[in-house]
DNA sequence: TTTGGCACTCGCGACTGCTGAGTGCCAGGA
DNA sequence: TCCTGGCACTCAGCAGTCGCGAGTGCCAAA
């Protein structure tokens, strides 16, 4: 069993390593928190710490520096999450509100994020899975040629270019758009499927063909961009990652150059709250001796998508989980706001 | 004046630094390079050439390194551009073939280009200054909420989300739509403006706000989209620039997160050819110790935007130059049949 | 249970000497 | 005039040595 005095030993030399990035020994210790005992006793604690493996020697005659599972104490218990300052939150704020469109949220976000936590910032898209469509457009470019936009109520917009079986007129498509819209505006992206399903049948047996593709191509769409897209900025952050570099960056570099990998470091958070994930907590190697702050964000009350911070896991945790919560908050409400 | 044989030495130095990264001699030289004279006669050639600056020793009894200006010579007079291999270019043709839409056509672009020159690639969007309109598209989303959507040639879609001073009729947007599209169809973005100017007169008193809104928002876009995006990709070969980490790699890192920084390198670049800027040709001072190889691409014969890999300077320029442009290539096809 | 004292460990930086790659110069030969 | 072999010189890098000091673990006393 760890005594309240052991915990705060702890939470001192997580403070301190994370402080100087150097191993922390007992008499520094003593000498910068108020522990109210003498170093000597520090060391009894640091021993039973170490028993327990929440902290670790680097070589004999050296300090101490915190496991991962020391970290992970230490974001459990002892560690609260570090409210904002309000000149930063009204910077959020402003550098937010200017934004355009959704390329541009998500940009001012991850670069904020990257700039507040000094970390790597990356910021998944708003997801489709749980988006409504919000129109359906077709246009037609020339004869057998029809472009589909399609409108999200998260604001993305994606388009398709369709060749037709044979070619379509006007009026035909103005009818599809109209019924088209009129059975999947508003609706999940996964109900769409069965929504139109018997669409095509109500057509002219010369336009059926042609419906059919249009139909097609939709849903490919639809699951297309159910795939999650994401951005990632601040990596020159990681040049503060230690002083042996190539080793530590590069694994880094190449992880978060893979989308697959982010999607699912992003997607193993939870839904709602603040997912910490700790070194070796982290699935992919390359990111062993990294720390993932994560948290999802939404217009409403949902999260519909995830944002978050990769850093090393000697971190500042409590400032990073204030600062990705507070951009998740003001994300949050831009989305709910266009 | 240098004579053929000390550009000849030169372009084995230059060789043997990019492919060993280490100083070279003279006794080395003439083993691996079949020079037909002795080390001592190299010396003398190595002396001339750092006499005139195309060398440099990083310290005395160390081997020749090319300069940027050793480079500058290289790349002008002795080095040709290497064609890629047959099994490459098909893999080219296979990756880029498989891509839905402008995003993915882009991205792929620059995986691509990563993996073939294992350096840093960046891609612009192509242009929209030469672009021209393929349709406007104006949705009703509520009585007073109008969506904007702009298609340009080159398949890239953008929106806007506009509140409107006064509702507005479906007949009247209708009616919009029609004659917007008949003006600016097919026109370069540049030309819309004065295309546009008289438009709000022809309709009605209270659909006149609206009007006037919906267009200024179009300008408004048209000018906001001039401003080019641009992808990069990877960046985590950077970690196989040299061995002296922090300092090379920070600086760059930095650049490559602004997109002004990149735009203005791509945007030095000629319009038709290969650009290549060598080490301290480069403006922003970060990138002092790379080189930048750069080519327009497009659908037709004109550029519409630019790609290029950022290396260390000593990078293998033939090779380098031959990936660029064989990608440059491809995508303006797959533009061109999209 | 805490504390001061003490012996012990060992990484690190400073210093040294050696080695070998590479140079510049020179005098003799084509 | 240009090339070449020889020779003395330079110096980065490596390995080995050494002393310092931060930090530890243990123990006996409070």
């Amino acid at each position: 069993m760890l005594s309240e005095r052991r915990l705060e030993v702890l939470r001192a030399i997580v403070q301190d390593y994370v402080g100087t990035e150097e191993p922390v020994g007992s008499k520094a210790l003593t000498e910068r928190h108020r522990l109210g005992v003498s170093p000597a006793t520090v060391r009894n604690d640091m021993a039973a710490l170490e028993e327990e493996g929440f902290i670790a020697q680097p070589h004999t005659s050296a300090g101490r520096i915190p496991t991962d599972k020391g970290y992970r104490l230490f974001v459990d218990r002892l560690a609260g999450v570090k409210p904002l300052s309000t000149p930063e939150r009204r910077a959020i704020q402003n550098f937010l509100d200017g934004a355009v469109d959704l390329d541009d949220v998500v940009g001012r976000t991850v670069r904020l994020l990257a700039q507040l936590t000094r970390q790597v910032a990356v910021v998944q898209y708003p997801s489709l899975t749980r988006s409504t469509v919000r129109h359906v457009e077709l246009l037609s470019l020339a004869p057998a040629r029809v472009m589909l936009v399609l409108i999200t109520d998260t604001g993305r917009v994606e388009q398709r270019m369709i060749d037709c079986p044979a070619p379509i007129g006007e009026t035909s498509l103005a009818d599809l758009r109209a019924r088209l819209n009129s059975r999947v505006v508003g609706r999940r992206f996964t109900d769409v499927p069965q929504l139109v399903a018997d669409l095509a049948e109500s057509f002219e047996q010369e336009d059926r063909g042609t419906v059919s593709t249009v139909l097609a191509t939709l849903l490919e769409t639809l699951v297309e961009e159910t795939e999650e897209r994401l951005m990632i900025g601040g990596t020159a952050n990681l040049t503060r990652f230690g002083h042996d570099f190539p080793l530590t960056i590069r694994p880094v570099l190449e992880a978060l150059e893979e989308q697959v990998v982010l999607l699912k470091l992003l997607g193993e958070a939870k839904d709602s709250g603040m997912t910490v994930r700790i070194g070796h907590e982290n699935a992919h190697e390359g990111l062993n001796s990294t720390s993932v702050v994560a948290v999802g964000y939404g217009s409403g009350d949902e999260a519909v998508a995830k944002l978050g911070v990769v850093g090393p896991t000697r971190m500042d945790y409590p400032g990073t989980m204030g600062a990705v919560r507070a951009v998740a908050r003001y994300v949050g409400q831009i989305l709910a706001e266009s």
